[in-house]
DNA sequence: CGATTTTCATATGTACACATATGATTTATG
DNA sequence: CATAAATCATATGTGTACATATGAAAATCG
């Protein structure tokens, strides 16, 4: 029973957004890390892959944008995507500030065998939920950006 | 139009829940940080702050459970705030193997003046949501744990 | 068109977050 | 009670995450 009467007692930290945004995101990485393992990609990395799957040639800090990562943050996940050997890069022809980035043969195939499991990962973070909840709590995630 | 028929196409990692949580809690780090700016507190010392002006007195291991931080974390937060004084740590006569921490005077100065300020974090992170959609998300993220 | 501003990538420093290893101590077990 | 197992705190290494600073290049604007 700790918790005065107080202003500082009032305050329960388990009720606070923040608080359960930081632990479900905790809960999401260690179940994406637990299924993914053996592949040696982290979440991050693992978006990155996907966009540039997607996307075919992006420039570094474009990205970033598209990953929701910073230019420092992006920096360092591509610089250990192309000592790993699964991302190349180029200087952008068009403008010298530029490096364009592109997934390697070696990149591709990662990522073609990678990405389909990152549909489990999301059904076994959602999975506590109906799927009526699932489709709420993504609709209010949306929103809180 | 990026974006195959196949199954990488299919992927849409802004639909991922694991996208979507992280994204939500950058910015309830931001929102944090930025109203928290002048008091040099990270949301993680935050935490640990509260827990300790509620509680006393907690072993350091045990302060991490109550914050969600495992040990070589909050191991990382408690040197930190020890080292601004904000809390003191002493041998447990019970056990050897614990620290015992408290808030030091400072540190629970600190606590009571920046503790009121977490509800208004809290209310700016959930602002784009009405009262029911704030309730409502609490509800589901809590059940993601 | 020349100066200011913006954008790009890199670099450094601080702070989570966790795996793994270690050594000390306590608890559990045979 | 002696051994095994678990817990505690610390330490190291990797990987986000972001503030801030820097230098190069492009875009804007007067």
């Amino acid at each position: 029973m700790g918790g005065k009467k107080t202003a500082v007692g009032t305050y329960r930290l388990e009720d606070q957004v923040g608080h359960l945004l930081r632990r479900a995101h905790q809960r999401a990485t260690a179940i994406f890390l637990e299924r993914l393992n053996g592949a040696r990609v982290t979440p991050t990395q693992f978006a990155a892959l996907a966009k540039l799957a997607d996307e075919g040639e992006l420039s570094q800090n474009h990205l970033g944008r598209l990953t929701a990562m910073d230019p420092a943050t992006i920096q360092g996940v591509t610089r250990r995507l192309k000592v790993r050997g699964l991302v190349t890069g180029r200087a952008d022809p068009k403008d010298g500030r530029r490096t364009l980035l592109r997934l390697s043969a070696k990149g591709a195939r990662l990522a073609k065998s990678v990405i389909p499991q990152g549909f489990g990962v999301s059904e076994g973070v959602l999975e506590p939920l109906s799927k009526a909840e699932q489709k709420q709590l993504l609709r209010l995630l949306k929103r809180l950006t």
